[in-house]
DNA sequence: TCGAATTAGTTTCATATGTAACTATTATGT
DNA sequence: ACATAATAGTTACATATGAAACTAATTCGA
């Protein structure tokens, strides 16, 4: 049996292909809201995650986003400084302090996320509803086997 | 007609995801040639791009794998420092430089291709044939998408 | 109950990345 | 021919990110 040449075609690799197509996406977004509203996008996603789930500790942010701690503690820290939310110690677990969004990080998240869906909205203009389901699903498996063969080997 | 409240669910949107994903991805397969050869996912894919189309100019590479100038230069510098690429200048215009693997980036390159198609198969084993074709072209028509809404708005 | 281990979160350090400014070379228009 | 613009690539600066060490508080176990 012959060992077969194998060839690697950037182009056509399935991990290049995800890395570069999420890259533009999130280039297009950060667009949306960066220069109007000077977040990051962690930053964003700690928003997004409070707007939705608040309260919420770091911690839970970090499991909800997917996100590490170190990463969750800087978009905090800069969220905090300029208002955007609010930070209450547990008293009950003085390691823990709950997170939730103030009147001025409620105001801003109502107007960055209109924008968000609409952009979505145009992206997946690209596909039919069926094709829509079906490519949610299709990542959701995708998903679900990374993480499979990065636990697990 | 009343406005419908608009909700952000951050797991189903879909540039979230995306990102999420190609994370999780990209960290797999950096762990793969990082540890073991000491390349970045930046100089992997320079010579990835080298090893299936080489003579290329920085430029060039830059266009193959989505890269800024900055980037290319960055990688070429360091893998040109390891000795993994060769660069010529061009005698008819001497702001380019052609590039290529030398024979130590050959041999590096050809260790590592088997083991980036053995990854990429293991999270293909998630799907079947079928969703696999239908995925790639999923994700095809959504970066055509958008690149379209970045460049056209 | 007291020391070891765990957990939440922060800080530090080294590295990576993006933007803009810069150098060197070639192309263009008059 | 010569000033201007364009192109290839590098450097510099500011910011972002990841890994590991660290602080503070709590839980666990002998």
């Amino acid at each position: 049996m012959s060992a077969a040449l194998q060839a690697l075609e950037l182009e056509n690799f399935l991990p290049y292909r995800l890395s570069v197509l999420a890259q533009l996406v999130s280039e297009s977004l950060h667009d949306l809201y960066a220069a109007p509203f000077g977040l990051t996008v962690t930053q964003w996603r700690v928003m997004a995650a409070l707007g939705r789930f608040a309260p919420l500790t770091a911690s839970e942010v970090g499991q909800r986003i997917v996100m590490d701690k170190v990463a969750v503690s800087r978009a905090v820290a800069g969220l905090m400084e300029r208002g955007l939310i609010e930070r209450a110690t547990d008293r009950s677990d003085r390691r823990r302090a709950s997170l939730r969004l103030s009147a001025r990080g409620r105001v801003m998240h109502a107007r960055i996320v209109p924008l968000a869906l609409a952009y979505q909205e145009r992206l997946y203009e690209a596909l039919d509803p069926d094709e829509r389901r079906s490519f949610d699903a299709l990542t959701e498996r995708l998903f679900a086997r990374a993480r499979a063969l990065r636990d697990g080997g």
